[in-house]
DNA sequence: ATTTCCCTTGCAGATATCTGTAAGGGATTT
DNA sequence: AAATCCCTTACAGATATCTGCAAGGGAAAT
């Protein structure tokens, strides 16, 4: 089983609980927890120089913002910059994120080794996903299900730059002359028209209002 | 101190971090920890009937769904049934909201005894809380300020409906014949059109799909 | 009683939005 | 080569939005 495992979690009643059950349940030797993505990169780094690295690093991805300065300010940022420094290192995420999409993009991009729901199974599920990780397996909760990620209305790109720009409070002209500015085509005004109204359609606004509202609230911009 | 405290939270992980800290830091001699709002009613009614009630209900606002199927589905439900229950009880509100009017809220309407902010020192905080709340004193995390409460942009009711209205699709003239219709008034489309403008000024938004979406970014609505 | 202030309402004109129709171009199919 | 499909674009007409101006009414101040 791993020797050494940093935990970063912000929330110290959460972090408490997992180091807890690391330490009980899995008997791992050295386990530390950091609330800030800095100070975690920071241990990585230090345990990296002097040749005694950690095997896992498990992280949130939501981080709270206080009155300390912050470089990393995210779970992925930590990711990232530990993939610098350490590029065999695992990677277990645990956060709140249901989304399968966004989780997929974790596995794609960041080459994460489990991730892990938080909810009413999270820390069973943790400690499932710690073994399957300590044998080069992926894991990923039950709960999510990659496959039938709701990308069958998942926005294209061109769509959501449209959507994104009217929540701004563009007008259909000022976006159509930002297009033309940036080379984005399509991008007459006309398009743009056509594009949000076949908006309507597949996801049931009346108007722009409400899908700008739709939108937001399913968080697809 | 107490001789039984109730927690009702959902993520395993905050859970177990919770009730382990209640049993050592504050040797309390029954903890019953719940995940589902449901359970932990029926807890609560259970020990009632024994005549050997709760002392504390410490609850998390929020509480995923899953499967299975509840009638009590938020911790704001289950403070009402449990007060209908046992009026006497104390309740600690242990949540990531931070908005202080949202707050300031559950000590008027609900006349909850404490309220925790989740974060990095949410537990040293819980304990802190759990020991005022004993000595029947009243408990706030140090990071919310309940009088510097953000009702400088407070919505009032009136404007507060014509933004939903707007975010559902209607249109102010629709919106106008609804108003007519539940006799709200002012009614006239004129009106609302001048409203909704001088929300503009207010909000600093260029037109109405950018107000929306500010709004809803900003959970006002 | 008069003035002042603020809100409601109506109206009008300039823009913006939404929905069709139609023409043209590129890619694919037949 | 011709037909088909899909997307882009232009244009036009009906609505809706946004911004003025002006009139009226109620409440408070003078």
């Amino acid at each position: 089983m791993f020797k050494k495992i940093l935990l970063a979690e912000d929330f110290q009643d959460t972090n408490q609980g997992i180091s807890e059950m690391l330490r009980e349940k899995l008997q791992i030797p050295i386990i530390r927890d950091e609330l800030y993505c800095d100070k975690a990169y920071n241990r990585l780094k230090y345990a990296v120089d002097q040749r005694e690295p950690f095997g896992l690093l498990i992280t949130d991805l939501f981080f709270k913002g206080d009155h300390v300065e912050r470089k990393l300010t995210s779970g992925l940022e930590l990711i990232q910059a530990a993939r610098n420094l350490q590029p065999e290192i695992k990677v277990i995420v645990n956060s709140m994120e249901d989304n399968p999409s966004k989780i997929d993009a974790l596995f794609k991009d960041q080459e994460i080794n489990a991730y892990v729901c938080k909810g009413r199974h999270g820390l069973t599920e943790l400690v499932r996903a710690i073994r399957e990780v300590y044998h080069n397996r992926t894991y990923v909760s039950p709960g999510i299900d990659l496959n039938v990620s709701n990308n069958v209305f998942e926005l294209e790109e061109f769509d959501l730059m449209i959507l994104q720009s009217l929540a701004e409070g563009l007008t259909k002209k000022e976006i159509s002359e930002k297009f033309k500015k940036d080379n984005i085509t399509p991008n007459s005004e006309s398009t743009i028209d056509k594009r949000v109204s076949k908006m309507f359609d597949e996801f049931g606004a009346k108007n722009t209002n409400h899908l700008i509202a739709k939108m937001i609230r399913e968080e697809k911009i």
